[in-house]
DNA sequence: GTGTCTAAAGCACACACACG
DNA sequence: CGTGTGTGTGCTTTAGACAC
């Protein structure tokens, strides 16, 4: 499969998040939200500017919940109206409150999202498409960004998921994230999937007989790119407090397992270090979603503190992510333990260790 | 309470046309 | 011929209305 530039996708995910921290948001007043032909603005951020990273262009600007008019005559007639902004009555009958109760359920998906808590998501009550891409901004590249509900539905069925009109959006994407392979981006699965689905879409179209509008098949830009992996500056901004969540909860696990004086934190950057009569486990703690992205990260790290031991005693080298690994993972992680004889390699998720 | 239908809105894109 | 402007059509999802 052709990759298209991994890092430029990066580049545009720090870019954001960067420019709109969880504290910025729980400070952002209206017109930072959302504004007429102002594209600094929050919602031109999750729309326009992070387009490449999923697209959720097409409904009108409602999906923001509130929105200011670009014509101040205008009322329209699904939402309740002042001289310069349109909100869903859901939220509240007086601007200021509807924009207030907005605000909190952002802050709700960006919060589940940082933890992959994706049900809580299904919750909100704000557009399906721009909740959803929120919560993929923030999730770490934590499952693949595509918002159309169509499209999702076809795609997950595609590929063995039963699909009800009931079907929660969690469970799809938790569904389509484990049929993503090893090595290629979530960008990438996002694209290729797509594609598909437009190819089904357009024999659809065939067979119904409508006036052929020629679509083109999106195009994959820029050149093959596969060697960095740089996300600097990323993890500060959005995973830290998730970080140390994962990080508390294992210590806690391993604690009540083989007693708290055996478990230290940090100690030589070494995010859990657990010593045992004749072995010696390092664990690495990553936030991202998928396993293979959490082993990637981890392993160079575990590597090195493995090299900097003075003890003699047998090492087993941890990477502990949130969800568990799919299939091509689980071969991944056997294939990764077959390359090692001195060392003993394993990844270990959340989802494992509740279950003990 | 649940199901179905429709009106609503603005943006993207393609095309036609005018202009210099 | 290249560029700018205007128009029409299609795209999208769901709130709210209505039916059961």
């Amino acid at each position: 499969m052709k990759k298209t530039d991994l890092n430029k996708d990066r580049a545009t995910l720090t870019d954001f998040l960067k420019t709109w921290p969880l504290e910025r948001i729980e400070k952002m007043s209206l017109d930072e939200y959302v504004n007429v032909k102002d594209p600094e603005t929050f919602c031109q951020y999750v729309e326009t500017k992070t387009r490449p990273l999923g697209s959720i262009k097409g409904l009108n600007s409602i999906k923001f919940g509130i929105y200011k008019r670009g014509d101040k005559k205008k009322r329209p007639k699904n939402a309740v109206s002042d001289d310069s902004h349109s909100w869903l009555s859901y939220f509240g009958e007086k601007k200021n409150v509807a924009f207030e109760s907005i605000k909190s359920e952002l802050i709700k998906i960006i919060e589940s999202a940082q933890r992959l808590d994706l049900e809580k998501i299904d919750d909100i009550h704000l557009h399906s498409i721009f909740k959803w891409k929120i919560a993929f901004l923030y999730s770490n590249e934590g499952f693949i960004p595509i918002f159309k509900k169509d499209a999702l539905h076809l795609i997950a069925e595609n590929l063995g998921l039963a699909i009800s009109k009931n079907t929660k959006y969690s469970e799809i994407h938790r569904f389509i994230a484990k049929t993503k392979p090893i090595g290629i981006s979530v960008y990438d699965y996002m694209r290729k999937l797509y594609s598909e689905y437009r190819i089904e879409q357009e024999s659809d179209k065939k067979d119904k007989q409508v006036n052929s509008t020629k679509r083109k098949a999106r195009k994959a830009t820029g050149q093959r790119n596969t060697s960095s992996q740089n996300r600097k500056g990323t993890r500060e901004y959005v995973a830290e407090q998730f970080h140390n969540e994962l990080q508390e909860k294992l210590e806690k696990f391993l604690s009540d397992k083989y007693g708290v004086d055996n478990v230290v934190l940090e100690e030589n950057y070494i995010d859990v270090k657990l010593t045992l009569k004749n072995e010696i486990r390092y664990y690495e703690v990553k936030t991202a979603g998928f396993a293979e992205d959490c082993i990637r990260q981890g392993l160079g790290q575990l590597l090195s503190y493995v090299h900097y031991e003075n003890d003699k005693r047998k090492k087993k080298l941890i990477v502990f992510g949130k969800n568990k690994p799919n299939d091509q993972e689980v071969d991944f992680i056997g294939f990764i333990k077959s390359q090692f004889n001195k060392v003993d390699f394993e990844y270990l998720s959340l989802t494992e260790i509740e279950n003990e």
